[in-house]
DNA sequence: AATCTTTCCTGCCGGC
DNA sequence: TGCCGGCAGGAAAGAT
């Protein structure tokens, strides 16, 4: 279940590992990802090193100087370092194997997930370049959001998992944000006032900050352990409690459908 | 058997 | 008429 919080907390527990690191070897076991792993990866980096591990969204961006890797983890991604060499496990397809020893290993069982070589401008990328800004960049105007809605007609709880529109909120944080916001989520985007729009903006954030503060937390045990922990969900406040009383006011959360997704909300706490 | 996770893609619609 | 943006639905694989 990545979402934005995840990969950042990815990000932090791999990049001390894998950087200035030199690339020996690409062990590439299964290419059929959502697009077909490039047949020359192995070729491009191979000798080369990491300089850089960035995140946009949910993409994990590797600068290997000639070039960049492009990782997406999809629904069911993860990655972890591995200090020795070790038996790949099921669903264990790619290892970058680094000149200490050290290996980068992609595990995905669905393999919704991506990974991709751009030679050139990773910013000019047709996956990275249209993405919406980062909500928890500070330099985010408080009206963005705002202004970002005027022309959406469609459910609000829809419109910020718009990633054209704001990258990172996820099935899982769009509800927990709106619940803390406490703007119902099938509300049409168009029709938020704008105290309500810098109200949800600032929930969005705070949301996916204390979900990367809580991942920070789970870092120690990032060798050679899973990349992706259950530990977010001691924390919803809505999210996956059908039923359960809300947490502030005691109303049982509903469940809803919209656009073939699962959303959660208190009918008291939000409207 | 239905549901969950992400997001690209296709096709349709209305406005100009 | 053609172009554009918005929007709904479908698709991918596997675990539970």
């Amino acid at each position: 279940m990545p979402e934005l919080p995840e990969v950042e907390t990815t990000r932090k527990g791999i990049g001390p590992h894998i950087q200035n690191k030199q690339i020996s070897q690409v062990n590439i076991r299964h290419f059929g990802l959502r697009w077909p792993i490039p047949s020359n990866l192995a070729e491009a980096l191979e000798g080369r090193h990491v300089t850089q591990t960035l995140r946009r969204g949910k993409y994990l961006l590797l600068d290997c100087g000639n070039g960049w890797l492009i990782i997406h983890l999809g629904m069911s991604g993860s990655l972890r370092i591995l200090t020795q060499t070790e038996p790949p496990r099921k669903h264990d397809h790619v290892d970058l194997v680094f000149a200490d020893g050290s290996i980068l290993r992609y595990h995905d069982p669905r393999r919704f997930g991506a990974i991709l070589w751009e030679p050139g401008n990773v910013w000019n990328h047709p996956l990275i370049r249209e993405m919406g800004p980062e909500p928890l960049d500070p330099l985010l105007p408080a009206d963005y959001l705002y202004d970002a809605t005027r022309k959406r007609s469609q459910a609000i709880k829809q419109v910020i998992m718009d990633s054209k529109l704001l990258v990172g909120v996820g099935n899982i944080y769009a509800s927990e944000a709106l619940f803390r916001a406490r703007i119902h989520p099938a509300t049409a985007a168009n029709r938020i006032s704008k105290q309500r729009c810098q109200r949800l903006q600032q929930a969005i954030r705070q949301t996916l900050q204390s979900a990367i503060d809580t991942g920070g937390s789970t870092l120690r045990d990032y060798v050679n352990s899973r990349g992706d922990s259950g530990y977010f969900q001691l924390q919803h406040l809505v999210y996956d409690r059908t039923e359960q009383p809300c947490r502030v006011c005691g109303t049982p959360i509903r469940q809803i459908r919209q656009g073939q997704r699962s959303t959660f909300f208190c009918s008291h706490c939000q409207n």
